[in-house]
RNA sequence: GCCGGAGUAACUCAGUGGUAGAGUAACUGUUUUGUAAACAGUAAGUCGUGGGUUCAAGUCCCUCCUCCGGCUCCA
């Protein structure tokens, strides 16, 4: 398909979700007909409406509403747009807060006046657009999802909607296709996978947001630090070790408290001094920079840390690994001259392309965040925001495809996110670069340049997983579980047939660990079949099944994770085999 | 935090006011197993918490806690 081709449906699609929304509004106010009419527009996939009704209601409701949905669909019902004056719309909706709302705005934005739809007796203020007649929607390639509540105008001051979601595509085979994802998605959720795998778990007496990562999953964590620190140490970085809290001066020194007070955990106090949880690793990292003067010899000057930090998350704001209260971020601080951003900036991006390609994260984009004009949040003045937010537009002009998204940078300063998409075509927020005129004016850093004179660095944030909770919760789902080899917490499992092969057993998975390689045995009085089935639900990437055959003969019979072929090999082929792949981080098996 | 849904054995779930159940896992025994589920038995629950209604509450009502879907937020 064309690209023309590919935006015209898009656009199509489009107006077919927006004008199901109106349908659907058709099909509330026929059974609540005092029910205001909060915002509908098409999203991603389907869309959504809000309304304000006079008493709450459950998905149970669905299969009624679509049934209507689907009638008025197939009674060829017209949409007509016109124009209506605003003195003529305030009055006609005298009695609806919202639309008042609305249509104020939409006359201090200097509109001339407001677009009105009608669709059979339905007359609702929007702009827009609709299709022609019900006779180009497909009254089966829509679903009503979810309901859920949301803020009117989406601020948590206002009075709660409740929000109905849709699904709404031109095939029923696209929306089958995507109901089928979203049926993946569920087999492949991380909560549901870390507890059948033994990755983590999260207990309520330990605390909500505080997840508690078993052997398995601590196998996974560390590998990929280990990963990550063999890179930066490649690429100049210095490990650091601070303490988990940090007096509260230090914090409002950097300007973390009280600004993020709300989301920390209150301050400790003792001996007449408070301590704070720490929030971030900045602080802790600067104050190691601070400990000693520099010379402009030893920058960038890159301290990184799997530092951990507690936030305190609103409750509603929780999920699994991907949303905790306790992370570690895969952090570090690059302390550098204004002349070296571009190149650093280069260099950690670089390093996240590194771990997309390794971990199988095909597509990305890049995005900047900058400042939201309209907000006072930030810290730090108005020519250092420029600078930063210049230098980073041109570092990857020409190198990147990217999006600025104004209101998306850090408090301290403007940032470069990469978001990935995984297998299932979700997009993730992963890498995140973050330059900081602020924090070295707000400490006072200095280094000594050329000439003798004292200069303020820069300071980059990077953490290219993000934090190491959020990235393996991500993980799990993209892989369905079914790790590579290199983070698998079990590579081989050795399966007897009988008693007799007990002792052999033995011998060979203390083999295989002396060869560093993860290996677990089962003994179990069961059959070969249950405990292969045991194995393949674990996602192990190799199985080995032991009995007189292979005791007698020198080659093993390998099960090979997702082959349905035996592998035929010999033992030391098979851990010259297993090493190689461990060492190159390879997807295959 | 807000709106809505849910919480019964380790896990998945049944149980609509009248004696707490099943499958899986665990444990014990039998079986000695050949590439995705052997057989038998045993143990296991203050029915999330606290209160209320009732002769009687897993079931109805209220409080709080936790989880799920969203909203808001995410340094």
């Amino acid at each position: 398909m064309s690209n023309n081709n590919q935006q015209k449906n898009q656009a199509e699609l489009e107006r077919v979700r927006h004008s199901i929304s109106h349908l659907m509004s058709m099909a509330i106010m026929e059974l609540y007909p005092k029910t205001g009419l909060g915002v509908g527009p098409f999203i991603e996939n389907g869309f959504y409406q809000d309304y304000d009704l006079p008493e709450s209601i459950s998905a149970e409701i669905f299969p009624k509403l679509e049934k209507r949905i689907k009638q008025l669909i197939k009674q060829d019902i017209k949409f007509e747009q016109h124009a209506v004056s605003f003195k003529e719309a305030l009055k006609l909706y005298q009695d609806d807060p919202y639309k008042t709302e609305l249509i104020e705005d939409l006359k201090k934005a200097g509109e001339k006046d407001v677009s009105f739809y009608k669709s059979d007796w339905f007359e609702n203020l929007c702009k827009g657009p609709h299709v022609k007649s019900t006779k180009e929607i497909n009254p089966d390639a829509f679903k009503l999802d979810k309901i859920a509540g949301a803020y009117w105008r989406g601020s948590e001051k206002n009075k709660m909607l409740t929000r109905i979601y849709g699904m709404a595509f031109s095939s029923k085979k696209e929306l089958d296709d995507h109901l089928a994802m979203l049926a993946e998605a569920e087999k492949r959720d991380h909560r549901k996978l870390g507890r059948e795998l033994g990755l983590f778990i999260i207990d309520p007496l330990v605390g909500s947001g505080l997840p508690l990562f078993l052997p398995k999953g601590t196998i996974i964590r560390d590998a990929l630090w280990e990963f990550l620190k063999e890179e930066q140490l490649k690429l100049g970085y210095q490990f650091v070790t601070t303490p988990h809290l940090g007096r509260l001066a230090l914090y409002k020194t950097s300007g973390h408290y009280p600004y993020y007070k709300d989301s920390q955990y209150p301050p400790i106090k003792i001996d007449e001094e408070e301590f704070l949880l720490k929030p971030m690793n900045c602080p802790h990292h600067i104050a190691i920079y601070q400990s000693q003067k520099h010379s402009y010899r030893e920058l960038p000057i890159r301290l990184a840390e799997a530092g951990t930090v507690y936030r305190y998350e609103k409750s509603g704001e929780l999920t699994g690994l991907v949303r905790v209260r306790g992370l570690t971020i895969d952090d570090a601080h690059i302390f550098a001259a204004e002349e070296q951003i571009e190149q650093e900036f280069l260099s950690v991006a670089e390093l996240v392309l590194k771990i997309f390609k390794l971990l199988n994260f095909k597509e990305f984009r890049v995005r900047i965040g900058a400042r939201d004009p309209q907000s006072q949040k930030y810290i730090g003045d108005e020519k250092s925001w420029n600078k930063a937010e210049k230098i980073i537009e041109k570092t990857l002009k020409g190198r990147f495809n990217y999006i600025i998204a104004p209101g998306e940078a850090a408090f301290y300063g403007p940032k470069m996110d990469f978001i990935a998409k995984d297998v299932l075509g979700r997009e993730w927020q992963l890498g995140t670069v973050q330059l900081d005129f602020n924090l070295p004016e707000r400490f006072a850093l200095t280094y000594t340049d050329k000439n003798g004179k004292e200069k303020r660095p820069v300071i980059i944030h990077r953490a290219p997983f993000g934090s190491l909770e959020r990235f393996i919760g991500i993980l799990i789902e993209h892989f369905a579980g079914a790790f590579p080899l290199w983070l698998s917490p079990v590579q081989i499992k050795i399966l007897n047939v009988g008693s007799a092969h007990e002792k052999f057993c033995q011998e060979l998975t203390t083999k295989l660990k002396d060869e560093n390689i993860r290996v677990e045995l089962d003994l179990a009085n069961e059959t070969v079949g249950n405990k292969i089935r045991q194995a393949v639900a674990q996602k192990t990437p190799y199985m080995l099944v032991i009995g007189d055959k292979e005791m007698k003969s020198d080659k093993l019979m390998v099960r090979v994770r997702g082959q349905e072929k035996l592998l035929e090999i010999s033992y030391r082929e098979l851990v010259e085999k297993i090493k190689g792949l461990i060492k190159e981080k390879s997807l295959a098996l």
